[in-house]
DNA sequence: CGCCTTACTTGACCGCCGTCAAGGTGGCCG
DNA sequence: CGGCCACCTTGACGGCGGTCAAGTAAGGCG
């Protein structure tokens, strides 16, 4: 139970601090909600929301890393978001009342701060600060979906290589043949992120090195032809 | 162009003063807005905002209706939503900055009052009503589009089965052997916002009336066993 | 009233991808 | 060093669903 007394721990408000829907709230604002926070600190495997149950509570991650997915009614697993220390976790749930739309779990063991949902309209409320940034959030995990969506109407290399373009924009580094990414994940968890399987990822590498547009080292990536594996990505199949 | 000194088409303010994000703003902000607007009567088919376009205006629908899809490298078209007077038109893309993550077409002749991108943001900072608006609004679209990401884990049937079973919660009646509802679209576009092609939803009903679930007749559909529908639609098929 | 366009349905075909199965590879620990 | 296990890859196979094609039904307009 949180005591209105205590001194915060150092890490989770730290975690706090560094969460980017509230960057720009007062240092007190902050203080405040370190201090209403219920700390739990979870082994790996850990079910930390479950899809379905009341959004009453959303998390801000402290330590550790989670992910959160779908779990389909033959146990498989669609991947959404992955997350890191300063992450919220559900904020979006707690925002939209009724349930969780997905499941959170720690894929590593995990120290997660839990807040009730109230917590984040009083903050929106009090600091317009929060609410542009929640706003702004909002705004760009929808444009995000719109490409998830969209994804779904290409086959699974296209969707590959608008994953590996992608990310080349964000990470890519020049090396002496192309473009060098390392992978975020697992290949596992990459197919998982893609809607699809293992099987279906390892061939749909193997594809497009046959055609020559990657070279694939383990996790490491290259990129050998940048335009064509962006028009694959983007629907337009090269010939 | 706006000209400060005229008097705002009363359809145009009615429209405005209808849509749902700023219906707890003051009059006079509301009224401001009718003023700056820049209304365009358009013939159907017109294209309202282009994918990938910069996004640097929204609109909104005075009269008539539009759809927002992704169009597929062949041509195919995803439906993600349709809309009809008082809705606000890529006010998402607008928030998030950047480009038009999809398309909008009217789909009858059309009047819309385009705004600046600003507008929206200054109408947030000084209406806090708004801001709580536009942040529930942005949540549960977050929470639809994972609801519809994750119904692409489940065949087509299976969608379908979702669909009619959330539509019968919105707008169902009981009838004689059922719930009756209505579907709110042609089966073409009911198709492409399922992800798939006439055909194959013209096959998913089929399969639904053949399994009893459901009798057809044109766009009006009788649920016939509730509970299969629901149980099909949440990925658990029953044998 | 009859034609034409549009919407929908049904059948045949086939390709992508999910499943099952069998290796292969690398890392960690005893 | 040996063995185990997780992760990945490759092959074979089958089903869902997209495409092409033809046929039917229904609404609009001359």
């Amino acid at each position: 139970m949180p005591d209105p007394a205590s001194i915060p721990r150092p890490d989770v408000l730290a975690a706090l601090r560094a969460c980017r829907l509230w960057r720009d709230a007062s240092a007190e604002a902050v203080e405040r909600l370190a201090r209403a926070a219920r700390v739990r600190d979870v082994p790996r495997g850990s079910r930390l929301v479950t899809e379905g149950d009341l959004a009453d509570e959303f998390g801000v991650l402290v330590a550790g890393r989670a992910h959160v997915f779908h779990l389909g009614a033959d146990g498989k697993r669609m991947l959404f978001e992955t997350m890191e220390a300063g992450d919220p976790v559900a904020a979006v749930a707690a925002l939209a009342g009724g349930r969780y739309p997905a499941n959170a779990e720690a894929t590593t063991p995990a120290t997660v701060a839990w807040l009730p949902r109230a917590a984040l309209w009083e903050l929106i409320e009090t600091e317009p600060a929060v609410a542009r940034a929640v706003i702004s959030d909002l705004a760009n995990r929808v444009v995000n979906f719109t490409s998830v969506v969209q994804s779904f109407s290409l086959d699974v290399p296209a969707r590959l290589a608008r994953y590996l373009f992608q990310r080349a924009l964000g990470v890519g580094r020049p090396s002496a043949t192309g473009l060098e990414i390392e992978l975020g994940m697992s290949k596992g968890d990459l197919a998982a992120a893609l809607g699809t399987v293992p099987e279906t990822l390892s061939r749909a590498f193997a594809r497009l090195r046959d055609d020559g547009l990657v070279e694939v080292h383990g996790k490491r990536v290259t990129i050998l032809d940048v335009r064509a594996l962006a028009e694959l990505g983007s629907g337009y199949a090269e010939e």
